[in-house]
DNA sequence: CCAAAAGTGTTACAAGTACACCCATGT
DNA sequence: ACATGGGTGTACTTGTAACACTTTTGG
């Protein structure tokens, strides 16, 4: 489809930081989100998730569309049409790939770990950066992604989120950096830990994890029976 | 811009109800939402305003995007392509009017009395609907409008609202009807109150509503400094 | 043996909920 | 005079915030 496209938002947590994937795009100077266009016969959010497998090779995703970028002079810089520029690729006079765009913003919860960044053609590199150390990005890509990141934080505190972020088993101290990551700001160890009870979305596992220094932590696990039930009617209590 | 529409929920509220400003389009069996598309040069947002301008006479009302609307069977039974085919307008074969088509969702607050709804070309009528008594609907616009309301209803609990929807003078129940009616649920007249009161918009005026049996209620105004810096900044507790 | 992180419980305060009485007005 | 809706206050319950002690482990 013309003149649209989608860009993806696709958020990891690896030491204790929130990541971002982002691509280095070949004759381009700054990062850009991973994007493309809507199919002819698409729902939109199955391009993005199309999209979202091309580059991470993942399926069964978290991803929500979150906002409509549509100020008329986000594509003066155009990405597309700086390569076309550049390289010796070339489009049609007026072709749409040159024009005015919107961009339909996804964000993405994924497992760090279990991806496997893949660029594609038109990029050198596809990596992860550090949300609080972002490199220059092309276009209103910075602007997308502080959407997104703000769009997170609202949405932490009516569903639960670590499912997506987290691995299958991990520890109560480990969510809860994954929390004061997000939002940014400390919280108290007990009070975090009653309110996840309190969701009843948890599993204690019989092991807890060994050969770390210091008390071994217990291992825990989503139920994800009621953790569905939780992203579908909502976490009743805001934080 | 090409196969991208805009379609704007507008609402109203009047004798306490809640309404929802429809158009009926000739040779068109259901009701639409008024809609329109977007300039080369326009942003997004400028689009809707001036599509509900076009429809209502208002300027500076609230307006804000809610969602795209993005399946692509949503357009098998698209507007555009079925006037085409019972008037003596012709589109030329493949025209992305008659194709699958993107709509951007907004939704408007608006002041019932000062509407002066306008129907467009080619629409026979443009009128208030009761948001629980809605007429058969065009396409996916019936959905369209569960999605704003659902989203309304959120936005309630974390923004002011009243100052859209009700004349500059109101009175406390007034008020207190406009939530009842939105969230479609009683709430208690005095907790009702002192939850408004703590907000601290509101300036109570010196006279009341006079003429109406019974006791004499208070009429209340918006306080705009506060009113606008509370929706900006969010109000700090949710119901 | 000790520093550092993990597990657990209690108390104080704020917010939300439920509820009852008095007052003013038009009929 | 009275029915009806409006104005106000208080007790109870729940949720949130602040905080301290004990336990375990690797170094």
């Amino acid at each position: 489809m013309p003149c649209v496209s989608i860009d993806c938002v696709i958020f990891g947590f690896h030491d204790n930081q929130l990541k971002v994937l982002l691509l280095k795009i070949e004759h381009l100077e700054g990062w850009a989100l991973p994007g493309g266009f809507i199919y002819k016969d698409e729902h939109i959010d199955d391009s993005a998730r199309r999209i979202l497998h091309e580059r991470t090779g993942l399926q069964d995703i978290f991803l929500q569309q979150f906002y409509v970028f549509g100020d008329a002079k986000r594509s003066d810089e155009n990405i597309t049409k700086l390569v076309f520029e550049k390289t010796e690729f070339k489009a049609p006079e007026n072709n749409w790939l040159l024009q005015r765009f919107l961009t339909i913003g996804y964000y993405a919860l994924v497992n760090f770990n279990a991806v496997h960044a893949a660029p594609d053609y038109f990029s050198e590199a596809c990596e992860w950066h550090d949300i609080n150390n972002l490199p220059s990005l092309a276009m209103d890509h910075g602007g997308i992604i502080q959407e997104a990141l703000r769009t997170l934080r609202t949405h932490l505190h009516y569903e639960p989120v670590g499912y997506n972020l987290l691995p299958e088993k991990f520890t109560m101290p480990e969510l809860q950096h994954l929390y004061e990551t997000i939002l940014d700001e400390k919280l108290d160890r007990r009070n975090f830990q009653r309110k996840m009870f309190s969701y009843h979305i948890l599993k204690r596992l019989k092991d807890r994890r060994k050969g770390v220094a210091h008390k071994a932590p217990f291992l825990y696990s989503f139920d994800l029976r009621k953790y569905h039930k939780a992203l579908q009617e909502g976490l009743q209590t805001a934080w």
